[in-house]
DNA sequence: CATGGCATTTACGTAAAAGTCAATTGCGCC
DNA sequence: GGCGCAATTGACTTTTACGTAAATGCCATG
């Protein structure tokens, strides 16, 4: 495991710009440590980016992709806040069964659909 | 089935708004009949929008909704088209399963946060 | 027939999530 | 110590997906 990345290896491994890095320390979701000016990322920093990469790719905004960074955390001390913790943490796990639904029946529908054009292609004479 | 579907109808169910319903139609996505200026929703319209919300939830833009929207209708007829369509459809199954992935990971994550959370309550004695 | 309640069009506004550009600044190396 | 390159900051711009406001149409109801 690398102690740290450079700002421009992350940006080729996520395919992601410098802008965007910085964009997102701005918004809170990472804190890379800094040597002078430089920002170091280091691996939790790394694999916080591949959480948030996973979050865009799944339709969550920003602050979604924040409020679920934060469930990743340590759970909090006091029993109030991780009844609350426990209630939010559903909540998303919610959202994110609806998410596999519609995911399933899209899924399934591009099935039938190329199947149809399959079909047709036969319907054709054309070899698959 | 009914026949139509009105403009406010269609907003309630699926709560959005009428505004949302007129970008739609602009940007090609639906194309409700008209009865003088009113438009009038058909359920192949309504089906359109469910597809719509349904590609909104997965973090789809309204470009890549209207690529899917294209695939599930009438299969070209065509060759050359055709297998251009099943290129097309096999891309959007690989994004989705992208998705799945990102979704199976994520779920897995929230899983091990609620465990830590509910652990944590044990250790302070609290009766879940 | 006026009032209320939807509906429509046109036009401008806006928030989120970056992209782009310019002007530095620091660092390794010869 | 000068060069080049990567990194930084800050300001401005852009795109997407609608929101919002203003002016007006249409029709049923009292």
């Amino acid at each position: 495991m690398r102690e740290y990345y450079t700002i421009t290896e992350l940006t080729r491994e996520f395919e992601i710009s410098t802008r965007t890095l910085r964009f997102y320390e701005d918004e809170g979701l990472i804190q890379p440590v800094r040597r002078g000016r430089t920002r170091l990322f280091r691996p939790s920093d790394r694999h916080l980016v591949k959480q948030i990469m996973r979050g865009k790719r799944l339709g969550f905004s920003i602050s979604e992709i924040r409020e679920i960074i934060q469930m990743y955390r340590e759970p909090p001390g006091e029993v109030g806040q991780l009844k609350l913790m426990i209630k939010r943490i559903e909540e998303k796990r919610g959202d994110l069964r609806q998410k596999r639904r519609d995911l399933e029946e899209t899924l399934a529908e591009l099935d039938q659909a190329e199947e149809s054009c399959v079909e047709r292609l036969v319907e054709l004479g054309v070899n698959t």
